[in-house]
DNA sequence: GGCCCCGTTGCTCATGTGAGCAGGATCACC
DNA sequence: GGTGATCCTGCTCACATGAGCAACGGGGCC
């Protein structure tokens, strides 16, 4: 038996009696017949070499340490990371990351006078989780089209108006479709006085707050009757891994079919891009490959997201 | 905002700084505008409420908490309980076991001079972990029957062999099969001047370490051929939830089929029961009921096990 | 409205713990 | 077999932490 195994398992048997007996180091010195500070040494030895493992389970917790390095080696303004231990199903983890992203939307100081929204499902359990008077006096305004065309009208109203009124202040929507069937009509949409405005009031935003799709069937776009799954499969094949704000992306970022993209309403990618602030809310396994498009091609500047889809950014 | 809340989550903030960030209560205190004092006792409440988990990842790791309690609570003069984080297969936790085990024999004070051993896949593994040199001069013996009839011959003995030549002693086989087909002759055997001598010598031990086998067709006994898989079926029907010592018991420990019993060669269960030092090695899922069965009835007066079957030992 | 009770707060003090350091053992290499 | 480098040990000291305690304050009850 080697010297160093004595001590691995030294240091294990330390470790039981300091983190579950709650003995003191003198104490498990006196039982093992070691002098305290061997057992200081052993005990950190055991937490280099990663046989400690200290988790908080709550539903708020965060991963601080993952947060660091998404800053420092993802270069982005800020990051939170929501802990996925305990987490039981992919709705307990996209929950988790609303309340955080509500969270964060709430601490942000100075107060964002004007604040910029998409819609989605995402969104709209921010808005729930979010506590009236978390702002006072905000003005909300829709980013990108989103009347829905078939099912569940109005969410994407409901989503910035609650946001909106939750903190005092009222909500601006972009009454048009997300994706028009001719370039001409969106060319005329876009050409309203009304819609004009609002796209001029969605560019003066101080803060941005929006989620990403994945480029699935389960897509909201598909759901809302704006693209047909076949319309999907396509844009899979021509190298899409999901869409923000309306707008489906490659692996690198790049708009993957500029001929759909010139149909579709709302902010372009780069003026998000050169936002001051642009939270992107993404989570869940589904939109790892996005997350990691956002994030590599700078379409955001803070990132609340998922332990696990963060950890796919920093491995992958 | 109840106050029993923003605590919970000042409590999480607390501990997310302290366990993941190592910063200092004083510094964690100035970072959330709260006195040193308040931040410790946010973290003590966080601990007590069960928000931090202290797991000890390494494959020798015990759970004392467990072992303390099987002691208080089902009556053990010792239990020793492997942790199974970070167990991937049925195979490491019984690795993991025997490992124990073989740890706990060579801990034993006074040194055994006689040991009394059962045969098995178990045992086996205990021998294999078992260190040259874990005793000197001990003396093994088999206390139940197990001339293997088909396959893996020797196994039985190779076990009590490899047990006594690590701890510079020597074996004493019993040399007749574990069940015999009919009783006169294993009355015949019984009386048979050298068997007599070894199960006499069996009685005598200071010690005896067994293990037990699940009621189903991956028995020890089925493989080994002494029992038929329909034999087995009518045991479980009988109310068998496993076996000691090759001796088919309920779950209140008591023999499921006399006739059977009485046909099988080795210490009787009474003669266990009334062994100073019993030392039982159950581990997995399929053995629950066992284990269940074999600390009720009192079968031994030392557990080592996994912490699954501590725990339905203790909640079941 | 006054009073009491109980939970909370911020403190003192004793204990527990980690950093840094000098002496000593160990090992490889000459 | 000597010698130097390196690691390990047991220490001092400074800091971090938990226990216990008095003062405070808020809420319920008379």
């Amino acid at each position: 038996m080697h010297v160093d195994e004595v001590d691995e398992l030294l240091s294990i048997r330390a470790a039981e009696l300091y983190y579950e007996e709650n003995k003191t180091q003198d104490e498990i010195g006196q039982a093992l017949r070691l002098t305290r500070w061997k057992v200081g040494r052993l005990l950190a030895q055991a937490k280099q070499r990663g046989f400690i493992r200290i988790e908080i389970l709550h539903p708020r917790a965060r991963r601080l340490p993952i947060e660091r390095r998404l800053r420092e080696e993802r270069g982005l303004a800020d990051a939170i990371v929501v802990s996925t231990a305990g987490v039981q199903s992919p709705e307990e983890l996209q929950e988790r990351t609303a309340q955080a992203a509500a969270d964060y939307l709430t601490a942000i100081r100075p107060v964002p006078r004007t604040l910029g929204v998409s819609w989605g499902r995402t969104l709209f359990e921010i808005s729930q989780h979010l506590r009236s008077g978390w702002a006072t006096g905000v003005n909300v305004v829709q980013i990108n089209g989103g009347v829905s065309l078939n099912r569940r009208p109005g969410t994407a109203a409901a989503t910035a108006v609650g946001i909106a009124q939750k903190g005092g202040g009222s909500a601006t929507l972009l009454p048009s479709p997300a994706i028009l069937e001719r370039l001409a009509t969106k060319e005329a949409i876009e050409s309203d006085r009304v819609v004009a405005a609002v796209i001029e009031l969605a560019r003066s935003a101080d803060a941005y707050l929006f989620s990403a799709g994945a480029a699935d069937h389960s897509s909201v776009h598909v759901e809302s009757g704006y693209l047909s799954p076949a319309d999907v499969d396509v844009l899979v094949q021509k190298g899409a891994v999901g869409d923000i704000v309306g707008r489906y992306i490659d692996s690198d970022g790049n708009i993957v079919d500029p001929a759909l993209d010139a149909r579709t309403v709302g902010l372009t990618l780069d003026e998000l891009r050169s936002a001051e602030l642009a939270v992107a809310v993404i989570a869940g396994s589904a939109k790892h490959a996005v997350a990691d498009a956002v994030v590599r091609s700078g379409l955001c500047s803070v990132l609340v997201t998922d332990e696990a889809t963060a950890l796919h950014l920093l491995n992958g």
